[in-house]
DNA sequence: CCGTATCCCTTCGGATACTG
DNA sequence: CAGTATCCGAAGGGATACGG
């Protein structure tokens, strides 16, 4: 109360300013490799735990598990337990995680269509080094 | 000539199988946190070194230097140094950077919409925990 | 089948100092 | 100002073993 610091006048830099650092931590988490792999895949069905392993290929049981645990956090992937023995888990996306999918459709087309591209641009890189 | 593999008629199976490959070591190289907020804030325009560097923020001048080597062999921004002294150098956005900065803004936007979505999953998921 | 924990090696990334 | 090199601690990630 003592200093009062306009806080209702300026427009909401404040709030973009706080705003900006837990998007920043969002994309954090998301904006990783095998993250973006995982909501691709997942986007286009639900998969148990080995099926999405085999069709993401490449990941280990660990780095899965911490990948999958951190988008369920965030609220994109949700997680179902069958209490059938043995356990089945499925993975499938939320609304959130299907919207974000869509971005990552756009990365994946923009890859297409600039293959070509970036495989010149790196022959011409290695060219000058 | 030989062997003809009918190269032609079938859908590109054996295509992708290769281009997934490289599109695979392409999202290695670009999907990460720092190389696509490198390509956002480089999308509003051209910076300097240092001032992009502030712009960024938290970054280190190393991590830095690295992530925009990446991107410059992929032809994703373009590097121009001015010979003056001392020496200037700026990074400007290649077409294909503009290209994926849209990606990028989509997925910005999609922070911002699910913003409190993810919010209350986080509180959700730790009160579980 | 799914998940966690441990071990251990590799890579990442910050700090600093030096060159052009 | 921009870039490279070095050092060194921190984090990442694979392999394996075991519990639910």
């Amino acid at each position: 109360m003592g200093t009062r610091q306009e806080i209702s006048a300026l427009p909401p830099e404040a709030d973009l300013a706080q705003a900006d650092s837990l998007a920043r931590e969002i994309f954090s988490d998301v904006a990783t490799k095998w993250s973006l792999l995982i909501i691709e895949f997942l986007g286009q069905r639900t998969m148990r735990f080995n099926e999405l392993r085999r069709e993401v290929g490449g990941i280990s049981h660990k780095v899965l598990t911490q990948n999958l645990r951190t988008l369920e956090r965030n609220g994109l992937v949700e997680r179902t337990v069958h209490p059938t023995v043995p356990p089945s888990v499925e993975y499938t996306l939320t609304d959130a995680g299907q919207a974000l999918r869509k971005v990552v459709d756009g990365m994946c087309d923009w890859t297409q269509t600039y293959l070509s591209q970036i495989k010149a641009a790196r022959r011409r890189f290695e060219g000058n080094a």
